[in-house]
RNA sequence: GCUCAAGUGGCGGAAUUGGUAGACGCGCUGGAUUCAAAAUCCAGUUCUUUCGAGAGUGUGGGUUCGAUUCCCACCUUGAGUACCA
């Protein structure tokens, strides 16, 4: 019998799937456990080898748990919907949805041949209406609510009438628009219906305003703050500007103090918490108002050191400031237009760059202290955003660093409000060792005391409060693009309607042309027969039709996060179109218990999510409001690229840098960049000749002075384990390479065998422009599925970044022969009857114990180690004891199931193992009758000492005095002390 | 700049209430088998060494009989974030 690891794996994976072995059910008595991974997009590349790593990691926690007598829900689908869907459709021309179910069925493929114990009936897409018609169905009650902030949850929007109309808004404690007028229950009565509805849309969780956005001229579509990095769009990186459009919003910063404190009742890992809580960005401070003088205008801001109001010395506005305009005088204005138009200019990316430099324009207006009702210049600079607080400070160039270099670039007076301390180099920001002074009633007050007091001061005059602020802003929820869930909207008279939820799915319609335009008007505008047919025939909604005129509908497609916040409810309850979830399954399945993926999505996916699901808690549909107990981000598995030193010749009087078809080998380049001369006449000399066959044919070459070298990636597949080149097949690869000459090791022209080229070797990500992936295909093909889980858990912890190297997966392939060796050989089975010897228990004992720490610690990759120790001591001890090799299975089984599951069944077992119960761990095994004690003199290890365990401390003192080599060493001294750990060592001193 | 994480052989990495550093694997060296190769098996593999031993977990200090582990300072790398008032 041989380990044939393909036929065994194609053959346990259709067993699985045909006896449906890994379904859940929503009703057991065994009690339930959710382990869940993050679902991938369906790009068009495949999977490489990284992409399976979390999958693994789940699967044998999902699989142990099965053992441990769990009822696993362990489901899988695709985020199919979003950019890089579309953006992939668009590259080769195909619609999205034909790309999209093609890359669905490659992952498929992928994935089953590695044998996860994923239950696909609960499979779901998010591009699938059947799906997406939940994804609309939240988006109508989040529409349907507003956020209370006596009650401090999210309450239906009918009672937020009712107080209306019957108290107007004066009570109402919401989270709103910031421009609410406020109204009476009279007023309320009488506005018109539009009034109203306009009223309302500034209460809702969800809503349509007027915003400043990110927009992306390149991808047509606006983005939100999180899909943004360093100032270009994370996607592609095409720059990003600012740009007024009426677009939806979330008001996920109603929920900001709940996802702030929420975070300390999940186990997450502390980093990903840390992210978070820094884009939530809390602050604690105050708001103060201060008067502008002669003009009715005041100027709220937010600071978080109230305590220094007195050493205010001028008021920054950001240039985009609605007062700007009011309060500039005649005298200023000429300045302030010009410093407005300029840093309009800026885009944002200059902006962020470039912070060193300051500049402003004064206003010519005062505000008055609010204490001391002195005068306070006010100016404009761009150090202050538009978007943050209140778009203004109160400058303290005592106090802060900023304010400080604005006050010195500027000639404004720096006075200084802090007792002993020195501010004649720069501003003095430590809170905890502030002493107020020159402040009036703060004075000798600490930063604690002071802001307390100035608090209620200010409360006193009416001109300020405490106040806390947060940076994470309400979310975008447009996107110009075709390929996204519509939105459930209709438009009568321009306000919003919601389509009935009788009607959903609102189905995305098909159009000709589905790419974005730079414009922003949103591809479903070219849906003609959406706009009228559909809705008539289709939708059927009395609702969008009146007076034979159908309304127009929301134009517009939700983000990528939409369809991602509410998947691992609906895995509970996938296949229901009566409700997003039954109340039996959210009842039994309650919360994910394990999430596992990549921490790239802290700010975005993990954060909506955590939205959406307390919003859901506070609806009542969901018992927790936190979606996921427990968080693993794993590491990235990276790629070893490979590149090759490409000559450029530089010709100094001719200023001239051409790339030639001319490679030198690694040691030949940090030969030149050692300026070894020998070897760089050897390529000028190369170069010469080649310009005589090419450029120059006939004429005299330009003189070479030096030679560069542009690194370029080669296919990492040419290139074998000693980091040689394949030249030929190099060549042969790529038409404009077909010519080209390499320079070997050895400095010669490579024509053969003569020389060899040697590449330069980086780890970087794996990406398919990089020319460094490694398909999964592959390693299955060639060592088997359970050898990827296995070495994919072998290279390292699980959250760490990590290289990918083929050449180690010999280790853990040889480590499953053995295994298959200690059960069979060439006659058949070797497993037997005999009763199992000490040492075989106390193996098997020391790997239950092992492996089944190691998988709660979701240390993965030490428990591969265990596993070839237990099978390296059995196959010595010449184990053949059924009782030993038995559990040994089990244990193995999470790791690689495949062989397991076929060693399982030639033992004669005719159940799945998966489901077989873990061993029991029986200490009893492992304890030993006596233990090589470490004896050390003044903490330096002399000798090892056989002692029983069971002896006192007192006894093992006197029987290691007793010795005779102690008393060697002690050499007829008398020891200070002696000192016993029990189990672990003796130490003598003096 | 700020926050967080990490630094151990040629390489991936083991080792936690502080107790024999380098488990396990790759690679390398030698041997067995083979006409030969692959595969397999066995032995060795931190460095230095006068073969006695000595040094050694980023660097420098500290606590301790004893430190990869705890404390302080520094260096390096990676990740996140960035004019947040």
């Amino acid at each position: 019998m041989k380990y044939n690891f393909n036929e065994i794996e194609t053959k346990w994976q259709k067993y699985w799937a045909e006896n449906k072995i890994f379904k859940a059910v929503n009703n057991s008595e065994k009690p339930k456990y959710y382990v869940l991974d993050m679902f991938p997009y369906p790009s068009g590349a495949g999977l490489h080898v990284g992409h399976p790593l979390g999958y693994i990691a789940s699967d044998i926690y999902a699989r142990y748990k099965r053992h441990k007598g769990f009822n696993v829900l362990h489901p899988q689908g695709y985020d199919s919907f979003g950019l890089p869907a579309e953006q992939y459709a668009i590259q080769t021309g195909q619609h999205p949805a034909i790309t999209t179910a093609e890359n669905i069925k490659t992952y498929r493929r992928q994935l089953d041949q590695i044998g996860f114990s994923f239950d696909w009936s609960r499979e779901v897409r998010t591009s699938d209406p059947s799906y997406y018609k939940w994804t609309q169905w939240i988006f109508i009650q989040l529409f349907n609510s507003w956020y209370n902030n006596d009650s401090n949850k999210a309450e239906d929007i009918s009672a937020l009438e009712v107080i209306f109309s019957s108290e107007g808004n004066k009570n109402v404690n919401a989270v709103c628009d910031d421009d609410i007028e406020s109204f009476s229950a009279e007023d309320w009565n009488a506005f018109s219906s539009e009034k109203q509805q306009q009223i309302l849309l500034q209460y809702r969780l969800t809503y349509l305003a007027e915003t400043e956005v990110n927009w992306c001229p390149a991808l047509g579509t606006v983005l939100a703050n999180d899909e943004i990095v360093n100032g270009v769009s994370e996607r592609g990186g095409h720059p990003v500007i600012r740009k007024k459009m009426t677009q939806w919003s979330m008001r996920i910063s109603a929920y900001a103090e709940r996802l702030l404190q929420g975070l300390d009742t999940i186990d997450w890992t502390d980093s990903l918490k840390e992210s978070q809580r820094n884009w939530i960005g809390k602050s604690v401070g105050a708001s103060v108002t201060f008067n502008v003088n002669n003009h009715d205008a005041v100027i709220d801001v937010f600071t978080t050191r109230p305590d220094t109001i007195f050493g205010v010395s001028f008021m920054t506005l950001a240039p985009e400031h609605e007062l700007v305009s009011q309060i500039t005088t005649l005298e200023q204005k000429v300045e302030v237009e010009a410093y407005i138009l300029a840093t309009a200019k800026r885009s944002e990316r200059d902006r962020m760059a470039d912070v060193k430099t300051i500049s402003g324009a004064f206003t010519g207006a005062y505000a008055e202290h609010p204490f001391t009702k002195e005068p306070i210049p006010v100016w404009i600079g761009d150090y202050v955003l538009a978007g943050y607080g209140t778009g203004a400070v109160m400058s303290v160039p005592c106090g802060d660093q900023r304010d400080y270099d604005f006050a010195k670039h500027f000639n404004i007076p720096i006075p200084n409000i802090f007792d002993g301390v020195d501010i004649s180099e720069e501003a003095f920001a430590d809170k905890a060792n502030t002493k107020i002074g020159n402040s009036d009633f703060l004075n000798g007050m600490n930063y604690k005391k002071a802001t307390k007091r100035v608090i209620y001061e200010l409360e006193q005059i009416g001109q300020g409060e405490g106040k806390t602020n947060y940076r994470l802003r309400d979310a975008v929820f447009s996107r110009q693009r075709y390929w996204g869930e519509p939105f459930p909207v209709y438009y009568v008279n321009g306000m919003p309607q919601m389509i009935a939820a009788e009607h959903l799915p609102i189905k995305l319609p098909e159009v000709e042309k589905y790419l974005p335009t730079e414009t922003g008007d949103p591809p479903l505008g070219n849906a003609a027969v959406w706009a009228w047919d559909t809705l008539k025939n289709e939708v059927v909604s009395n609702d969008l039709i009146d007076n034979e005129n159908v309304f127009p509908l929301e134009l517009n497609t939700m983000p990528g996060w939409a369809g991602s916040s509410q998947y691992f409810n609906r895995y509970m309850d996938p296949n229901n179109d009566a409700e997003i979830f039954s109340k039996e399954a959210i009842d039994y399945w309650q919360q994910v218990d394990l999430y596992i993926g990549g921490s790239e999505h802290a700010t975005g996916h993990l954060l909506y999510s955590r939205f959406w699901q307390k919003f859901m808690f506070d609806k009542g549909l969901v018992p927790y409001d936190e979606f996921a107990k427990k968080l693993i981000n794993q590491g990235m598995i990276l790629g070893t690229s490979a590149f090759v030193y490409n000559v450029v010749p530089v010709v100094l009087d001719k200023e001239f840098l051409r790339p030639t078809n001319i490679f030198v080998s690694k040691s030949i380049y940090d030969k030149i960049c050692l300026d070894s001369e020998v070897e760089e006449n050897f390529v000028k000399e190369i170069v010469k000749q080649y310009f005589l066959e090419t450029d120059f044919k006939g004429k005299v070459p330009p003189k070479i002075t030096s030679v560069i070298f542009n690194d370029l990636h080669v296919d990492v597949s040419l290139v074998n384990s000693s980091d040689e080149l394949d030249v030929k097949n190099f060549k042969n690869s790529r038409t404009e390479y077909k010519d080209s000459i390499f320079i070997g090791e050895n400095c010669n022209v490579i024509n053969g065998d003569n020389d060899k080229y040697i590449v330069k070797r980086d780890v970087e990500k794996m990406s398919k422009s990089k020319y460094n992936v490694v398909n999964p295909d592959n390693i299955v093909a060639d060592y088997g599925a359970d050898s990827l889980r296995l070495y994919e858990m072998f290279l390292g912890p699980l959250e760490q970044y990590k290289p990918w190297n083929t050449a180690g997966i010999t280790g853990v392939h040889s480590f499953l022969k053995k295994l298959w060796k200690l059960y069979a050989d060439d006659n058949g089975l070797k497993v037997t009857d005999a009763i199992p010897t000490k040492d075989n228990l106390k193996t098997l004992h020391k790997t239950i114990k092992k492996v089944q720490e190691d998988i709660e610690n979701f240390s993965f990759n030490t428990s591969v180690s265990t596993f070839m120790i237990a099978v390296n001591e059995l196959t010595a001890q010449k184990c053949t004891s059924k009782d030993i090799l038995e559990p040994l299975l089990v244990l193995i089984s999470p790791y690689a199931p495949h062989i397991a599951e076929e060693l399982w069944n030639q033992l004669g077992n005719n159940e799945s193992i998966s489901t077989v119960p873990f061993p029991k761990f029986d200490a009893s095994h492992l304890i030993e009758s006596s233990k090589n004690y470490p004896i050390s003199f003044n903490g330096k290890m002399r000798f090892t000492m056989e002692l029983p365990l069971d002896m006192s401390k007192d006894d093992i003192e006197k029987a290691v005095l007793a010795n005779e080599k102690t008393q060697e060493q002690l050499g007829g001294r008398i020891p200070k002390k002696v000192i016993v750990v029990p189990g672990k060592i003796v130490n003598i001193v003096g």
